[in-house]
DNA sequence: ATACACATTGACCACAGTGGTCAATGTGTA
DNA sequence: TACACATTGACCACTGTGGTCAATGTGTAT
């Protein structure tokens, strides 16, 4: 279908699914520009749309190809025998660190599919991501020993407070990751200083939390 | 300086208000769009000048006098003398959703405008909001007793769980919200739901941090 | 009834940016 | 040399932009 575009040379591709991630991450599907897209990538507008026929078409592949490769990064690398959740998130947040090393936008850009309401692109947006996503989201705690917490705790309550402190030290470390997105070392070296933080919010929870 | 615009009759002027404080959370300041804010407030373009002169004044004067309207309501209504910091919450919660049912897009615009780049807008709103803001947030805690913390509990940590645990509540029900702004009494009753659950979550949050 | 000040309208403007096209030009291979 | 295919970017018709202004309503003081 895309075997034009997956031919390109490694390099090549990657720059111009970034440059794609970023004008869709910042702006909705129908205000997000092509014009933009190809001034970022350096490729003329021509050989885009030679590619992907479509802004359409490109938006859908672009998601099902960051989401394919987000899965396949959890399937390969995650440890899925590991029982304690806190060492699971590690895992997740390391994971996801690793990908935003080659893919600055690839998690929100996810966020803003998740968030798309145009009418253009939303039903198959549904078709893909609904079956999808719920699926890998429920095996993300396949093996999680929950007998781990102290007995009179609320799981789910427990659960979610993770995901949003989680959520909370990324967002603080949004705004400078953005800064900083063309100085490749002070990018990496702020990735691993939200992770060192994620991971000292994970003992406090740990200690509030296990028995 | 905006007398004009301040001397209409309430009704008219929180139309204006709501079409302007959706159009600018929904779209970046450079994408928002003063035809849609005229055409969603049943006004005409030439009045919206008339009032404001242009886009820039429209949206400075609008995060000033949300930003004022925001303040004034934690002033007056925030009882300081409460010790709790679950409390304390609550009744900011409570604030917040009795404003959100007048201005239904206040929180998001506001989350817009500290997130705003253009340069057309950026300087002026570091100019009020920087000072503005920053104080406030610290006499949001002024009065809150720390003691009643567990002693070995890190007390900074706790006081970023509780506001990431009542953002990820407000995030969990916001595309309801949306779904629904329509409908007064769904809206409403959302509003209420929501403060249940953030209070359901406080209790449990103050289970695991209190003596 | 008249006159005047001011509120309000919406057609109109020059312009910028849109997704998409296609004739022309490069480029690597047989 | 010839041919297939990759790549370019000027170009298209179109939509939407912030802002203007002559025209029209409206309320009040005389």
């Amino acid at each position: 279908m895309y075997s034009l575009f997956l031919n390109l040379e490694e390099e090549k591709r990657r720059t111009i699914i970034n440059a794609a991630l970023k004008e869709f991450s910042t702006n909705t599907y129908d205000l997000a520009s092509t014009n933009k897209i190809v001034k970022q990538a350096v490729i003329s507008k021509g050989i885009l749309f030679h590619y992907f026929g479509s802004k359409k078409n490109l938006y859908l592949f672009l998601n099902e190809y960051v989401t394919e490769i987000f899965a396949d990064a959890l399937n390969t690398r995650l440890n899925w025998q590991e029982p304690d959740i806190f060492k699971r998130y590690e895992q997740i947040v390391e994971i996801k660190f690793q990908l935003m090393k080659q893919y600055h936008n690839l998690f929100d850009f996810l966020k803003m599919v998740y968030a798309e309401t145009s009418t253009d692109v939303r039903q198959e947006l549904n078709e893909y991501n609904l079956t999808l996503q719920k699926k890998s989201y429920e095996t993300v705690f396949e093996g999680i020993d929950f007998t781990l917490f102290k007995e009179h705790i609320d799981v789910k309550k427990a659960i979610d407070t993770i995901q949003w402190v989680t959520d909370g030290i990324n967002q603080r470390y949004d705004q400078q990751l953005k800064a900083h997105v063309n100085d490749e070392n002070a990018f990496n070296n702020l990735l691993e200083q939200c992770a060192a933080e994620a991971n000292s919010y994970f003992l406090f929870l740990k200690q509030l939390l296990y028995k």
